[in-house]
DNA sequence: TACATAAGTTAGAAACTCTTACTTTGACAA
DNA sequence: TTGTCAAAGTAAGAGTTTCTAACTTATGTA
């Protein structure tokens, strides 16, 4: 079963894991070359299987990169999790978090994460997916309203959470299409986030 | 020199004006079929001459597409302008005038709006590009600053530019993503433009 | 042990990008 | 008016790529 990682070269017929290391190498290459530049051909080439092996896995090369999708949104929700958990509840340090992950995650992974959106456009979004990101979203909305001091989520907390999406994603896309550079001055992304979070979350922002 | 729009045939071995239609054909597939569909097959199918002809006018695909930027930048600059004129300088309304121009080329344009992103970090920036996306946000500079009452660019204009465009960004995104359906509730762009431009560039936000 | 099936392979069709070598044509100088 | 050159087409083809079809090999279970 195992393969020669220099050869590519197999002990076996079968691989035994082709399913799972295509995805891998699907991810790496979207990140070394971006989402654009990925060919089924070279994913096959690192995991040392003829270029016809990957459609026994895979309808075709959108339904492979959607799994790289969601393994994606599935790492950046646990950082989520993660970093959320230390900060106490319905402060603006948890919003913070969440936006840190969210611009974190696009810095690290940005191929991935300009897969993750930018594709579900493109494919009639997999009902996984959209479920997916619903949940993140959701997890926002959650935490506004925890800031609000209420359990419940309201029409206002979805739209300010809306806003604090936005933000973020913005910011995400700008930093790692190198924009930011533009701007002659360097930003701190930790003071930008906590700067926001006042101003979208709070009803009075005092001066600066 | 004149082109059956039927069978693509031309009356001259010259096409006449092949480059211009050749860019005219990548914005309208473009826009189609999306970025990433684009070919240039298809281009030369549209304008009627063999699919080695776009090679006599542009180094290779992506410069073709890079020419749909270029415009598509022009046309976004140009909507700007007009749209800020009417409003008073120094005034909100002119703030959130340049936000409700870059929504709604992205929903107007979404395909040349996506190419005109996600296509630069690509590239290593072609210097026209780089200078058209500088240009415009300096444009965004000049406003903030003039809303604080001065003609003179500093430091915190910058920063609150840059937070404008962040979110308008990415709001622009998730609407041609689609993820504004997920929010159940519908999201006025006009009221979200101006309240954000409010809590972005005003020291005292006042109580909603 | 037999055999159905999962998971590989080879071969090849269709499409695409881009190059090379050739052809047509318009423009301009003599 | 005519000769020549460069610009702008074409045809042919090399090299990739995605995906299918038909075939082969291994595995797990009756």
């Amino acid at each position: 079963m195992k393969t020669d990682q220099k050869t590519g070269k197999r002990d076996s017929y079968h691989h035994g894991d082709l399913r799972t290391q295509l995805i891998e190498a699907a991810r790496v290459l979207v990140e070394e070359k971006g989402p654009e530049q990925f060919s089924v051909s070279e994913a096959c080439r690192i995991a040392g299987v003829s270029t016809a092996a990957p459609y026994k896995h895979f309808k075709n090369k959108e339904e492979m990169l959607q799994e790289v999708c969601i393994l994606g949104m599935h790492r950046q929700r646990a950082q989520m999790v993660e970093e959320v958990s230390p900060h106490a509840p319905g402060t603006l340090d948890r919003i913070v978090a969440l936006g840190r992950v969210y611009v974190r995650f696009a810095q690290e992974e940005p191929g991935v994460f300009r897969l993750m959106f930018g594709f579900a456009n493109e494919n009639d979004d997999d009902e996984a997916l959209k479920e997916l990101g619903h949940g993140t979203f959701t997890l926002v909305q959650q935490e506004v309203a925890w800031c609000r001091g209420s359990d419940e989520i309201n029409a206002q907390d979805i739209q300010r959470a809306f806003l604090l999406w936005s933000f973020v994603h913005g910011l995400s896309f700008l930093r790692i299409d190198g924009k930011l550079s533009k701007v002659d001055l360097s930003i701190d992304i930790e003071s930008t986030l906590t700067e926001i979070a006042r101003r979208v979350l709070t009803d009075e922002v005092p001066a600066d």
